[in-house]
DNA sequence: TCCATATTGTGAAAGGAGTTACAATAAGCC
DNA sequence: GGCTTATTGTAACTCCTTTCACAATATGGA
């Protein structure tokens, strides 16, 4: 069973190596690797070597291969569908950001419940009413939804995107939202961030550790 | 030394605390805090003695003198000036975001090369060119960034935030930056987030596990 | 072909983080 | 006032993650 923190990791080097690749790196170590990304380079092999053993000792990695199988363990070899509830600050930004697409995750449709909001400045992607989700969920059988509401609204918006089949939810709302156990919630909290930079920064010796999550 | 993670939690706590303190509820147990945060009584505990030990038996704990004290430790009691660097998607989202005021954090400036992106639809906070920016951040004693560019240009912004004394520096571009060892660099990937989710989705087994960060 | 060396894969050690368990104790009730 | 009980603070334990260290080995050069 491989940890939640190995599984971002492998994400970081998915998309370190993509960019290696463009810039016509093939082969590269651990160790090159660990310096790119921060990480020890121990730690990289390890990580590595739980999807099996493709290094090539006294050259590294092949770059072009890494990044396709970490796609595959990653489960983005096919573009996953994603939705997205709630077309406020946040979810416009997800809609405008052109990042997605390059790691496999494409976002599908969005859903507000304020008519207002729908009415967006020429995305590509649509804004639906909100009653219009479950049967959306269903029908393109999305598993994957990040919610981008008020928090008050969150865990209504859990429970309906739950009963619709729904089984991960990456939430933006600054509230923890109650689920089935089988579903996975993932939490993106840009206040808890910064506080913590703030805490860092302020405590008055000086670390040496970079956070990273 | 109190861990990163640990701060975070702190942070969690704080927010809960001060909707519970909003609702007129003055007491609350590490059990009760426990259940409405998904976190473990004990370690709430744990985290709190860290601070000091003001919890009454059988009472539990004063919600407004943790807030306080969790204000106090996390060195938000007076708000924080922050900076934005990249007025683009994920920039004015955060422009327009209203939940950072309530935990002491204060977006006093923002900054793009763009003249294009300098002219918000009202946003309260400025936009200025990038050339204003050191001098800003030195009169104004800021400590505290967001880069949300484009990852070809995060290296260069994260070298002169540093440069002019930035301490601090929460990363929104997917893209590790090099910085001396004195300055703490936080990331916010969304892509690794979702990542993360598809593949904890995607595994067949079932898992009872709830990712939190 | 053989040697020197860079690099992998992994066992073992070290280091944290989270959980359990419980003694101490304050509060409320009889 | 004394008893019962909910709850804290923390010591000990377990579990998990990361780092270290090194044998195995593929490569390139002589």
């Amino acid at each position: 069973m491989i940890s939640k923190q190995a599984i971002a990791r492998l994400s970081i080097y998915k998309r370190s190596l993509q960019l290696l690749r463009e810039s016509g790196v093939e082969q590269v170590s651990s160790q090159t690797l660990g310096r790119i990304v921060g990480i020890n380079p121990a730690q990289i092999r390890k990580d590595l070597a739980y999807l099996g053993s493709f290094g090539v000792k006294k050259v590294g990695y092949n770059t072009d291969r890494l990044v396709a199988i970490l796609s595959q363990a990653l489960g983005v070899t096919e573009v996953q569908k994603v939705i997205l509830v709630g077309a406020g600050n946040i979810g416009r930004a997800l809609l405008s950001y052109k990042g997605f697409a390059k790691q496999g995750i494409n976002i599908v449709a969005a859903f507000d419940i304020d008519p207002a909001k729908r009415h967006g400045e020429g995305f590509s992607i649509p804004v639906y009413p909100l009653d219009k989700m479950r049967d959306f969920i269903r029908k393109s059988q999305i598993r994957i939804a990040v919610i981008a509401v008020p928090a008050q609204s969150a865990q209504e918006v859990a429970d309906n995107l739950v009963s619709a089949g729904i089984r991960g939810i990456l939430n933006f709302a600054p509230i923890a939202v109650s689920v089935p156990p089988e579903v996975i919630v993932s939490y993106v909290n840009l206040a808890t961030e910064l506080e913590r930079l703030v805490y860092f920064v302020s405590a008055t010796d000086i670390r040496k550790t970079e956070v990273r999550r």
